[in-house]
RNA sequence: GCCUCCAUCGUCUAGCGGCCUAGGACGUCACCCUUUCAAGGUGAAGGUCGCGGGUUCGAAUCCCGCUGGAGGUACCA
């Protein structure tokens, strides 16, 4: 059993490089779900100290995406907190980072890195075909006096400040989730002088994140596995700053559905905001991400976000990657979506019926009630609202007749077809009250036995004769929401097309 | 290549030395219900617990090796 110290302090630091995916969404979710378990506060930070892949508008879509799932955080850009500002740019600017790369040069812990990045690709090209291995960069610079340091940089040349790993020995760190009881280790020699400030001044991920979690007091970093590799840098960081450091937990990767890498944001359609364009369920999504990576016990899937929040622990994270599974998702929208009221379900199929024009917006009382009448003949079936629009459209618009290939039955032809729905057009004009389900089947029944055709066949035409399709909703009910008169005029055109 | 991590049905997962002749879910298939499609019900197929060695009275569970996969190897995060 895994002891967490309570309080606790996490964040999500996302970068505003386009739209948040599905992975982003995870990895938030459980940095939220930590912080309410544990009780304790969660924060979000924006992390935008790449200049060249920024973009505009990212962040407010990334916090747009965070809220549609119900993660809500304590402190962040948006709303401020004790420890801002919240955005590392800004903090930038403020300088927030020097300081501490100052304090690092003057304890020649870090150095000023002249080497220009076309020279280091060289380097590398040149160390490759010597045959070395692997290239680890050394900076020349690494054993100047810091007062040499600076007189190179006051002739004006750029300049980078770089860590000065240790040449030897090993760092190790502990993971809540992976390498076990030994934790991580990892050989010196396998490091490089990694880059802190860039030559913009601009501090590098590395630098900066770990100076903000220290600034925000975080106790635990939650953050996807795609960090252990240089953890140590940190690690190295925290104590050439003399700071203790937090406790990491590297969160599984979710591989692509066919198992080849990660989810990616450019090969694989998994925007958050995709999702909710397509119609689902903010709780269904947070469940089915709740579940990649963590599981509760051997049989418990459905669950509430409390229930969730009181069961989520971090022993029950998983080492092992998740897999991206759509059916799964799709599977657990229906489950949610059933569960939903009439009412709830009309209110969240409208926005899906209004982009299809098939009913007004801003909607209004009538269309409203109609919504209302309609929902239940497909809320089962649904299993993404964004079907509602095709599943509902022939109520709402004229149908083109179907084709006689459509209308014609099994084991029937064009003229029993025609007959059969000129009989049926007799029988349901007959029909008084246009209310009951039961009528009209027992009035079409009949028809069946006088006519000697299964249910099948003669409820298939009539399904066809006023839906244009052979899948819809249950006949009667159908029939009953389409009106009398809609029904016999369609009726009375199929019987054209024969 | 090198470094690190990971490894149970097609997929996700339960399992933390005897409860496992390995449980659940998705998917698949069959049947029932039935006017179509769903939903629901019942059931089935599907895993020699990646492979090979150990440790142990006993291993899916511990150790070692191998293999496979993923991640990293940027003045990106």
């Amino acid at each position: 059993m895994i002891e967490i110290s309570s309080p606790v302090r996490v964040r999500f630091a996302p970068s505003p490089t386009g739209f948040l995916h599905i992975g982003g969404v995870r990895t938030a979710l459980f940095n939220w779900l930590f912080a309410r378990h544990y009780g304790g506060q969660f924060l979000l930070r924006i992390e935008d100290t790449d200049e060249k892949r920024f973009i505009p508008g990212a962040a407010d879509d990334l916090m747009t995406s965070m809220r549609w799932v119900g993660i809500d955080w304590d402190e962040g850009p948006d709303i401020g907190g004790p420890y801002g500002p919240y955005v590392q740019s800004v903090r930038s600017e403020q300088g927030v980072y020097m300081p501490f790369a100052q304090q690092l040069l003057e304890a020649g812990l870090a150095y000023m890195s002249f080497t220009t990045e076309e020279e280091l690709v060289q380097m590398k090209a040149e160390a490759e075909a010597r045959g070395i291995k692997a290239f680890r960069f050394r900076g020349p610079e690494r054993d100047w006096p810091l007062a040499k340091q600076q007189e190179v940089a006051a002739t004006g040349k750029a300049y980078t400040i770089r860590l000065k790993v240790p040449a030897e020995g090993s760092t190790h760190f502990n993971d809540l989730v992976r390498g076990g009881d030994d934790g991580i280790r990892i050989n010196n020699s396998e490091l490089y002088d990694i880059v802190l400030i860039k030559k913009t001044g601009m501090p590098v991920y590395h630098m900066a994140h770990l100076v903000d979690d220290h600034l925000m007091k975080i106790t635990h970093v939650l953050r996807s596995d795609e960090w252990v590799a240089s953890t140590p840098y940190h690690v190295l960081l925290y104590q050439y700053l003399g700071w203790h450091a937090p406790t990491f937990a590297h969160l599984p990767p979710i591989l692509r559905q066919d198992g080849h890498g990660k989810l990616s944001k450019r090969k694989d359609d998994v925007s958050a905001n995709r999702f909710w364009e397509r119609g689902y369920l903010a709780d269904a999504m947070f469940n089915y991400l709740t579940l990649q990576g963590w599981s509760y016990d051997d049989h418990t899937e459905i669950m509430t976000r409390a229930e969730v929040v009181e069961r989520f622990t971090i022993d029950r994270v998983q080492s092992s990657p998740a897999r991206w599974n759509p059916a799964k998702l799709l599977d657990m929208n229906g489950i949610y979506i059933r569960a939903l009221s009439t009412e709830a379900t009309a209110d969240a199929i409208t926005p899906f019926l209004q982009r299809a024009n098939l009913v007004p917006t801003p909607i209004n009382p009538s269309h409203r009630q109609r919504i209302l009448e309609l929902t239940p003949l497909i809320h089962e079936r649904l299993k993404e609202l964004g079907e509602a629009p095709e599943l509902l459209d022939f109520f709402f618009v004229d149908i083109a007749p179907p084709s006689a290939e459509l209308l014609i039955p099994k084991k029937m032809d064009a003229a029993s077809t025609k007959a059969a729905l000129v009989e049926i057009h007799a029988s349901l004009s007959a029909v008084q009250e246009w209310q009951s389900a039961e009528a009209l089947e027992s009035s079409l029944r009949a028809l069946c036995e006088k006519l000697d055709l299964k249910p099948g066949q003669l409820f298939g035409a009539v399904r066809v004769a006023v839906s244009a399709r052979t899948v819809a909703p249950p006949l009667f009910e159908m029939l009953i929401a389409l009106g009398k008169s809609t029904t016999l005029n369609r009726i009375q055109s199929a019987i054209g097309v024969l």
